[in-house]
DNA sequence: ACTATCTATGTTGTTTTACAATATACTATT
DNA sequence: AATAGTATATTGTAAAACAACATAGATAGT
């Protein structure tokens, strides 16, 4: 079992997005406030983290207004990641389940 | 949304074991055990922070063999805590499920 | 008799993660 | 001129889980 899971289940919302398509930090930040509240600090965090272990690629995007956005592109490593913790995500729901029914 | 469910899902697990029945710790290790890794530190740390803010009372019983053994009764409040825990995290799972899928 | 194992409770120090607060900066609106 | 919105990022703090360790009585094996 994946001791992260335990407090860890922004990560994979997070790759999960991402899996749909690339994203942007604030971006990010707006779709998962719409399910839950998250600090805007907690998700640049956050994606310094799984940068830093190879999950994500980065590019500069310029707009007319504004300052430039940072798309975040899942890695190969990232996707097979992201595969790996929605399989553990589930089978964590059984377990508690399982506890608290 | 509670910010400790990203963390904090086996208060909930222990929680809702003993609103079943009075149980001891090592009691509680054993079964959590079954469905999740937890070291027993943890939940001897879970343990007294409950207790602490008050939703459990304490007694001691004798065992012919070994030591005596601590169990934890749930009070009205721990009861009542038990219940909105479990209903924010069935809301959590449909949270999560929204962004992941 | 010694050792290991099981039952049972508990503490200490470390790591991870999320939060709050703060900082910067450009644009558009009032 | 001030405020609000878009956008990225850092710092310090708190909470929770972990690993490792400590204690202790009973039982079983060698």
């Amino acid at each position: 079992m994946n001791a992260q899971f335990k407090k860890g289940v922004l990560d994979l919302c997070v790759l999960a997005q991402l899996a749909k398509g690339d994203k942007y930090g604030y971006e990010l930040t707006e779709t998962i406030s719409q399910e839950m509240t998250v600090a805007t600090g907690t998700l640049y965090l956050l994606l310094r983290r799984l940068n830093e272990e190879g999950y994500f690629e980065t590019y500069l995007v310029e707009t007319p207004g504004g300052p430039a956005r940072k798309y975040y592109r899942l890695t190969p490593k990232g996707l097979a990641y992201t595969q790996s913790l929605k399989d553990e995500w589930i089978t964590f729901i059984d377990q508690v389940n399982r506890l608290i029914r």
